[in-house]
RNA sequence: CGGGGCGUGGCUCAGCCUGGUAGAGCACAGCGUUUGGGACGCUGGGGUCGUGGGUUCAAAUCCCUCCGCCCCGACCA
């Protein structure tokens, strides 16, 4: 049964995205600042999970944070021919310091390589200075011309990694490193979610990038979503900052850099990939509340004996679990059981009076909403049974999104197959097309290459467009 | 930036066509009864109807200006 005020997803899949959000009570709309959103609580807690998350494999791939300034001088961006074309129509500029003119105007970063880069060129002189891996949390703003709150905002909050190296053969194993071994791992771990990986087409690639990966992840309507990206920067940025450094041989030569980064819309990914009509649903090893307990009673005797219990119950969970004990008065369990569903809390524990003279509780799961997901279970060995439960809920969110996806993806031979299935969901199909053509195809049925996946058949097909011979598959699917 | 829609208590909206000085539901506050899947009663607080101008004895209502927001496209994490 969808709660009021959900839209469900089959009615209208924008409006119910809206929806969780508000009802979820992760954001607001910042509706003085065109754009921007406020981040309640409840959605900041949500991605300080995923910073922690990141945050520990970027540290134990050798990175370290540092942090570099919000305002960037505008001749900086201007020093990367395709960096500029990418970025110029969307920079917030800064051309005024009170009532004074500035001489250069400043604008806010809409990612960083050039600032750190001017930075880099400073501080590398030798090879023994690299590889330099250095990463920052940061805000950026982008003057969209259509936002949808954590999916795409004017100012969104990011890590952006930054990194130098000797060679190409090293800058392409950090890149391809951290795409497996930090935005894949932690993806489809953490928030079970699961991604395809893959390298972008020159149309998709980073403005000023040699080659851009990604991971893809499919939302339930079926369409695309980029859940982060890894450029192999080459010698682009090296070259317009200057980055070099003398080798062995006392010769000085030009780096070679990456950067790579994901962002709050991770949130929206989240939302998109698992929540169901009845709210939100948070993995479990991302929650930031795993567990919530709701104690019933009817009267003052009931009360002090179900509080009574429930502070017995989770005493041992300390540490263990996070978990919450919703106490409010005033409110019956009904609206209770009903808001924590809304806000994806994974295990509810329901303690009555009959609980207390049974010595049972009743565990409920986000997963399987309303009272099919329930059952009564014994208060001894609780702890352990709930830690048993929120890893089988993680394991079936994943598997269950898998299937999704699985389910919604097709290889297609010809372009009305490719028509027709983009509408579903992925379209796997051979290409030996060119930026032109996959520019029409943009055109005629909104649908992009998400990427050229690592994972490849190996044997050769015909391209689904221009019917060459070709060797390469991608994905087609319309993107968020 | 193009196309469409909308601005009325915190929220969702009615009232506008046919001008007469503002309503409902939800939310909020107090009290009481309730509490195992979104409780109920009573009482109460809260709006110069987006902005500026015009018409009129009189404007939420009619006319014009501006502003803002939402939706749909093209651009993008």
């Amino acid at each position: 049964m969808p709660k009021d005020g959900i839209t469900p997803r089959a009615q209208d899949y924008s409006q119910w995205y809206l929806d969780i959000v508000r009802g979820a009570d992760l954001a607001d709309y910042a509706e003085v600042v065109r754009g921007c959103i406020v981040f309640k609580p409840t959605g900041y807690a949500l991605w300080e999970a995923i910073q922690r998350g990141l945050d520990d494999r970027i540290k134990a791939t050798g990175h370290m944070n540092a942090y570099f300034p919000l305002l960037i001088p505008k001749s900086f961006i201007m020093k990367e021919a395709e960096h500029v074309e990418g970025f110029a129509p969307e920079l917030f500029e800064v051309t005024q310091i009170g009532a004074n003119e500035l001489p250069e105007p400043l604008v806010v970063r809409p990612t960083s390589e050039t600032i750190i880069g001017y930075f880099y060129a400073k501080w590398i002189r030798s090879y023994r200075d690299l590889p330099l891996l250095i990463n920052q949390w940061a805000n950026v703003m982008r003057a969209e011309m259509r936002t949808r709150p954590f999916l795409r905002t004017a100012e969104f909050l990011w890590q952006e990694g930054h990194t130098v190296h000797v060679d190409e053969a090293d800058a392409e194993r950090e890149t391809l490193m951290i795409l497996h071994d930090v935005y894949a791992d932690f993806v489809e771990k953490e928030m079970a979610v699961p991604v395809i990986k893959g390298l972008k087409t020159e149309k998709e690639k980073f403005p000023g990038a040699l080659r851009s990966y990604c991971i893809e992840a499919m939302m339930q309507d079926g369409r695309a979503l980029q859940a982060g990206t890894s450029h192999n920067l080459g010698q682009n940025f090296a070259r317009a900052f200057n980055i070099s450094y003398t080798d062995q041989n006392n010769t000085i030569q030009t780096a070679w850099t990456t950067s790579w980064g994901v962002s709050t819309r991770l949130i929206g990914a989240l939302i998109m990939a698992h929540s169901d009509d009845e709210g939100l649903v948070v993995p479990p090893r991302l929650a930031p509340t795993q567990v919530v307990v709701v104690p019933i009673y009817k009267n003052d005797a009931e009360k002090s004996a179900v509080l009574g219990a429930v502070e017995q119950i989770t005493a041992p969970w300390k540490g263990r679990l996070r978990f919450k004990i919703d106490d409010r008065e005033n409110l019956t369990p009904g609206f209770k059981f009903n808001e924590w569903e809304l806000k994806g809390v994974p295990v509810r524990v329901e303690v009555g009076p009959k609980d207390v003279e049974k010595g049972s509780v009743a565990l409920a799961r986000r997963d399987i909403p309303g009272k099919a997901g329930k059952s009564f279970v014994p208060q001894a060995g609780l702890a352990e049974h709930i830690e048993r439960l929120l890893a089988e809920i993680q394991q079936s969110l994943y598997d269950r999104a898998l299937k999704f996806r699985d389910d919604h993806t097709a290889d297609v031979q010809t372009y009305d197959e490719l028509k027709a299935q983009i509408e579903r969901g992925f379209a796997r199909c051979y290409w030996a097309g060119t930026t032109e053509d996959e520019k029409r195809i943009q055109d005629e049925v909104r649908a992009t290459i998400r990427c050229i996946p690592l994972d490849q058949p190996g044997t050769g097909g015909t391209c689904v467009y221009t019917g060459k011979p070709a060797t390469r598959q991608v994905i087609f699917a319309r993107a968020y």
